[in-house]
DNA sequence: ATTGACTTACGAAAATAATCGTATATTCGA
DNA sequence: TCGAATATACGATTATTTTCGTAAGTCAAT
């Protein structure tokens, strides 16, 4: 089979990622505009970033306008489930229940009522299984 | 309060980290002959870093010897509980949920039935809060 | 005492990531 | 048409992380 492609994002590259994930598409301005929001960062930053994606095949876009139009090339369940898994093989000993233990038991999150309901209806239908 | 310490080891830090973690106290060539066996890394090369990883703190050292004796400065907990609050913001837009979804959603991974059980216990727990 | 195997210290190069200034082009009102 | 606003390109700098060569001290066996 095909070499998997190595998905392996740097932390500002993820910040863009997931507002490309949520927005679906999206210009420079718009992507830094958020990030503004959280971050104190230059626009031509933004802007080199999402070029040094594009070359690396992390994001698409569309340049056949003045202002470009980018979306994520990489697939967002895929990335998440990726670094999690190296996430749980690197730091909890490869066990996946030693690392939800250890998010939902956080003493400063307040899981929500709606949110341990979700998870708890996720676990009934794991039993059945 | 004061303020509370940052911790925010590199990756090769954490590959120390996780070896110190587990074996309580290490010397520099005891770690390096574990890193060794997945990297092809030179012996000064962990040297510099746990020297690094003792100047930031990460690590505490016994010099009263030749051979330094190093352990973690660092608690396991609350390092893991850092890494993942990271990761839930930077990759699951802030929701714990999300995450807790993937990693126990996993095609790959067999969740057992005592991990559900005590996922479960776990929930209950919360609930009653 | 000499040698060889180990040890730490340390400077600095190499690799990677993030930042921004400047140049240049395009668009749109006034 | 002119100029302000806005866009991309791109070189270059800065910061961070990783790597390793070299020096110098220690130790033990011969």
């Amino acid at each position: 089979m095909a070499a998997p492609k190595l998905i392996k994002p740097t932390e500002s590259e993820l910040e863009i990622l997931q507002i490309l994930w949520e927005k679906g598409v999206a210009t420079v301005r718009e992507v830094h505009e958020r990030l503004a929001v959280t971050k104190d960062v230059g626009y031509t930053t933004t802007l080199k970033l999402m070029q040094i994606m594009n070359e690396k095949g992390i994001v698409k876009r569309d340049d056949s306008m003045r202002t470009h139009i980018y979306q994520a090339a990489v697939n967002k369940e895929k990335t998440q489930k990726h670094l999690l898994n190296k996430m749980i093989s690197t730091l909890f000993g490869g066990s996946s229940t030693q690392l939800v233990i250890q998010a939902l038991g956080d003493d400063n999150h307040k899981t929500s009522q709606e949110e341990i309901d979700t998870i708890q209806a996720l676990l009934d239908n794991l039993k059945k299984q």
